[in-house]
DNA sequence: CCGTCAAATGTAAGAGCTTACATTGCACCA
DNA sequence: TGGTGCAATGTAAGCTCTTACATTTGACGG
């Protein structure tokens, strides 16, 4: 079994190659990596030598198969394009380390195929849990979680009618409180900028919420002016634009996103328009692009790291075999700020 | 922790197990999936069969320990926060996925140690091959690397003093034109907000850039106004304050990314100075960013999405052992828009 | 009708690690 | 001085795949 000495410059030294060097057997260099109190300090110390000596690093592979865990988590994400996910993602992460474990991420340009192979990859690679985003996938990849019993969690979301384990917050009742708002102003000509709806359980939540408050004020929602794209500025531009040409002309677009409202308030700057004066923009998320843009976005405040931290915590417990609760339902707020005025002429 | 042995209904499915239900052999299996073309058609389908209903996906750490290749490239960059590296590292993904290669991507919060830790954890989990940012990293961590021979590549710079395989665009250079466009639209009072230069090779190059267009003007680059602290909008925004509280008040203030442009912008917006009018504002990256504020940002354009897909090039050919060529130099422009305009008075 | 050869399939040896269990050695006490 | 018990260490059995090599099968030419 002991390796040629031929290549030894090329291959990656083993557990053996160190135990060799250390005079120990290979149960003893694995006890001082993983378990050090167990090892006496002079063994440890010849042990660490020979480790430093060769630049010994443990093949995860092997570990994983011995040990059967892998402390790595995994995130799958729609898209690492814009900042959407990154300020939780990045408090995830934060939490995940202080706990020792990895984070491994990945993005699915919002394809729940593309979706499930990437489930597939982290799974195979021993991922131990997994973040996702939503509650919309397909019905092999909840299967594929359900048999291999890998512990995962919705971020978010927060769906009450949805039995799976979730932490987020009420993308529908959080977008209906902005549009009641909006409404509240004296605006009645409203208009949606959405991302594709279909598969994307937010983006309807988020587009039903202006249907709901619109319903609630003896509204006919079907008077919504709408345009559905793929999220980017060009996309939420090109959409205002459009917008823009129907009659009668809405007085406000109410974007899914903040990146969305980004490029509205490019093509308006580029059309003449004025910010709220003639037409009014919100967005939804709160990135830190709604603080920077000119006028500042009136948008959804969502607790993004707050989000981020507590579903590391929520993951790691699940993962312990111990119960994390319920769903958590975390608050949003209304981040007023100078892109939402009352309609021309009120 | 979560799987036990002898819950038959819980451990994932193994290749024994499809082997078994497809009353084939273990090796078999493993043909079905990985060389089709060498079993037969009624075999083939009958172990697909066997897949399916075990819903198996095959243990990535067994595998890669059987064939010695994972398929898989690492990418470590500074900082997930912030749109810096997202357009470079999607192409970069993109490319790669064409390729039949997953990207994991671990970030380093601009911290040597956490890389080399990241580095560390990329090549035990069996990297093929690494994509990294700059040149700056520990000693210890080009040891790993070379020790191991994994093919690594630096991106985001050219420093044509460097031995090492890179590919990216000369930073100093890059900043140094845009410097003297500043000087010469007739700024005497220059200013800079740069990230910590000690272990950040871009910043110090970008910096460095701009002394040498003063010396180059006959200025004394030591009358530089410097404010040095992380990316961040924030920062970008306190960093202007202190600069505009100095005397000579600096007219110009260029900024080490698009970043803390967009804080500084901020920053004047509340101070009620205008940009460019009182005071000119640049960046550098050319981030979605830099078209979305008001005023829009001169800034350095650099070419993300080709450089991220010819890095995944690169890596490609070097992995197979072919000669991936030099260094590549990637050309920069100004992308000149309105943050930018003569000194007041001028 | 047999030998040959290629296609299809099987057998079994690793790949590098963890860990249950076994062994050793030594301090300490009766 | 022999027995006890514990701390330190060793032994070796897996963990799940891939693949070199071995075997089987059947078509086909002589």
């Amino acid at each position: 079994m002991p390796r040629q000495r031929d290549d030894a410059t090329t291959a990656a030294p083993t557990l053996e190659d160190v135990a060799a060097r250390a005079r120990v057997s290979t149960a003893t260099v694995s006890r001082t990596l993983n378990s050090p109190t167990l090892v006496s300090a002079a063994t440890r110390a010849r042990v660490m030598a020979a480790v430093e000596a060769l630049g010994y690093a443990p093949n995860f592979g092997a570990r994983v198969m011995a040990a059967r865990r892998t402390n790595t988590f995994g995130a799958i994400i729609p898209t690492m394009e814009n900042a959407i996910f990154a300020r939780g993602l990045q408090a995830f992460q934060e939490e995940l380390g202080r706990n020792g474990i990895t984070l491994l991420v990945a993005s699915s340009s919002y394809d729940p195929a593309l979706e499930e192979d990437q489930i597939r990859a982290l799974v195979a690679r021993g991922a131990d849990a997994l973040l996702l985003i939503g509650h919309d996938r397909t019905e092999a990849a909840y299967d594929l979680l359900d048999r291999r019993r890998i512990p995962y969690l919705a971020a978010w979301v927060h769906d009450p009618a949805s039995p799976r384990l979730s932490i987020g917050f009420d993308n529908r009742a959080a977008m209906q409180a902005l549009a009641e708002k909006v409404l509240g102003l004296g605006h009645r000509h409203l208009a949606a900028i959405t991302a594709p709806r279909a598969q994307n359980d937010r983006a309807r939540a988020r587009f039903d919420g202006i249907g709901a408050a619109m319903r609630a004020r003896g509204q006919d929602a079907g008077a919504l002016a709408v345009e559905e794209m793929a999220y980017s500025i060009e996309n939420g531009a090109a959409a205002f634009r459009r917008l823009m040409a129907r009659r009668p002309r809405p007085t406000a677009v109410l974007c899914g996103n903040d990146v969305f409202a980004a490029g509205a308030l490019m093509a308006a700057r580029e059309m003449g328009l004025s910010v709220p004066g003639d037409v009014s923009v919100t967005g939804f998320d709160d990135i830190e692009l709604a603080g920077i843009v000119t006028p500042a976005l009136t948008t959804v405040h969502v607790p993004h790291r707050q989000m981020g931290r507590r579903a590391a915590q929520m993951l790691i417990t699940l993962c312990a075999g111990k119960d994390p609760g319920p769903s958590v339902k975390l608050e949003t707020s209304i981040a007023c700020r100078a892109s939402l005025g009352p309609p021309p002429g009120a």
